[in-house]
Parts: C-alpha cells; sequence; structure tokens
DNA sequence: GACGTATATACTCTTTCAGGTATATTCGTT
DNA sequence: AACGAATATACCTGAAAGAGTATATACGTC
C-alpha cells in the first residue's frame, strides 16, 4: 500500500511526469533532460532524486554521467501506472511535444555511443542509419 | 496536464485510495465510510471535500445524508487511472478487506432503500433476495 | 422548540514539498 | 594544477497537505 502512495506521489508534479515519461523513451542524463523539460538543474537533479529515492527510476554511473532509466524490474503498482501514464501521454500535448523534442537527441551519435558505453539497451527509435546533422 | 496532475494528488493519500476504490463498488455516504475506513468524521469529510474540489467525486443531497458516487463522465484521465486503481486494488490487502467489509453494508436494506431514494443505481452486489440480518 | 444524526468549516500545528541561490564533488581535459 | 562539464547537496522560503479540536449548519423526529 505504502509503496503505491509513493508512486502516485511521483507522479503528482508535472516535471516528474515529463520525466517518466521521457524515461519510458529512453535512458537519459540529466544534462538531456534539462534543456528537454527547460527547468534549472537543479530541478532536475532533485526531482531525479526524488524518483530514485522512490524506486521509480535506476542509475548507471558512466564517467562524468548519471544515466537514469526505468526500472527493469518495476513493482506491479509501478508497472501498471507506468502503462497507463504512457498510454494517456499519447494524447496530451506536453507530452507530445516532449516526445517530439527527443527524436533529436535519439538520432545524434554522441548520445547512442553514450547509452552504449553506459550499456543501456538503444531504443528503437535510435536509428543506425547515416545521419545528416550530428550536432552535440 | 493539470488536470491529470490533479487526479495523481488525490490518488497519493492512503485514506482517498480507500474512498476512491469503495465508490467504485457502490456510492456512499461519508457515514458509511466512516466506519469502514476507521477514521474520524472530520477526516472523511474532508477528504470527500478534496475530491469533490477536484472533480472525483459527484455528490447527490438526500435528506440529511450526502451519496457521493464516481462521476458518471469522468475525463479521460481519471477513468484510466480508476480502471487502473481497481485493477491494482484486487490484489492488495487493503483494499481486498475493505471491500469485504462492504459487502455487509450492500445487503443492508435501509442502505438499498437509501441508495434508491437518492435516484442512485443499485451496485449488482446487492443482493434483492430475503436477508437474514437487517442491524442498522 | 429541543434533540440527534449527518455533514462541513474554522483554527491551529506539524510536516512535506517545490523552487531559488550558493556551494560542493567528481571526472576528464588541457 | 587549473578548468569545465555533470551532478548533487545545503540552506532558505513560501505554499500546501494532513490531522486534531472545536464549532457550525441542516434535516428529521419527538
Amino acid at each position: 500500500m505504502d509503496n503505491l502512495i509513493d508512486v502516485y506521489k511521483c507522479l503528482c508534479d508535472e516535471t516528474r511526469l515529463r520525466i517518466l515519461h521521457l524515461l519510458g523513451l529512453s535512458p537519459l542524463c540529466g544534462c538531456h533532460l534539462q534543456p528537454l523539460l527547460g527547468v534549472s538543474q537543479v530541478n532536475v537533479s532533485r526531482h531525479l532524486g526524488y524518483l530514485k529515492r522512490n524506486g521509480m527510476v535506476e542509475t548507471i554511473r558512466h564517467h562524468n554521467w548519471t544515466i537514469y532509466s526505468l526500472p527493469e524490474k518495476p513493482s506491479r503498482e509501478l508497472a501498471k501506472n507506468l502503462a497507463c501514464l504512457q498510454d494517456l501521454a499519447g494524447e496530451m500535448p506536453v507530452f507530445k511535444a516532449d516526445a517530439k523534442a527527443l527524436q533529436a537527441l535519439l538520432r545524434d551519435r554522441d548520445f547512442q555511443e553514450l547509452l552504449r558505453e553506459g550499456g543501456c539497451e538503444l531504443p528503437s527509435e535510435c536509428s543506425t542509419q547515416p545521419q545528416l546533422h550530428t550536432q552535440k
């Protein structure tokens, strides 16, 4: 029961909702999330810390980066609610805009390499095709 | 987006979760919820007020009673999350115990009459069969 | 009109939360 | 060793939440 409440507590903040939605699409670092979300570094870090303390995300350290991702083995409560969130997000402007903004990052080779080095699975949206712009 | 956050805010309290779960099974008054939940009258009333302010429940006044029920036409966000909650509740001890405690009330004729007079649909669990104990 | 039941509000207190500014800490590069 | 990038923590503040006690309000009955 407490676990379920913790899940909902994590979900009742817009920044955290956007973070979880994005992490549902790909593992990400704070430095990727910050520009996507348009909030301060401290803010991202604090919300990520909150999510981690509550078991909503997992981390992998790689060099100076902390790669955040959704838990590999989420609790039933978490899994159900994340599925519910992704479902709802598909029809909500804020989330759709976030997903769109993420697409550019997913095609970035430096980003793909970072995930690979961190041992993360690349999301299917990461095109392995030759790409046009590799700005970092 | 704000609506979704409000939904989650309503869901991140144990008392409110239990209320919503019970209302998913039957319309109920505060005076029914109070003994079921085992919390004070003020507490039930405040949480019900919170839920109503956020559009999570609807009310019908009948004499001295206020019958609370889930919205007839819930928003997409609310509907999805209530479905998710009912799903999860099926396997959680606290909710199962609440549902069981509610069964006795559902068979109570005074209770059934109150719902009918309030214009509520009787939940399917309300047996219309002759009953053994009608203590109020 | 007095009383009991059902419900809601006011006041207070304590805790939690979200955000801002400033300041670590860690790692890699120069 | 100095610097920059990525991340995290400390301190402060204002707002909201949750609960307790007391007190209203509203309705029906006697």
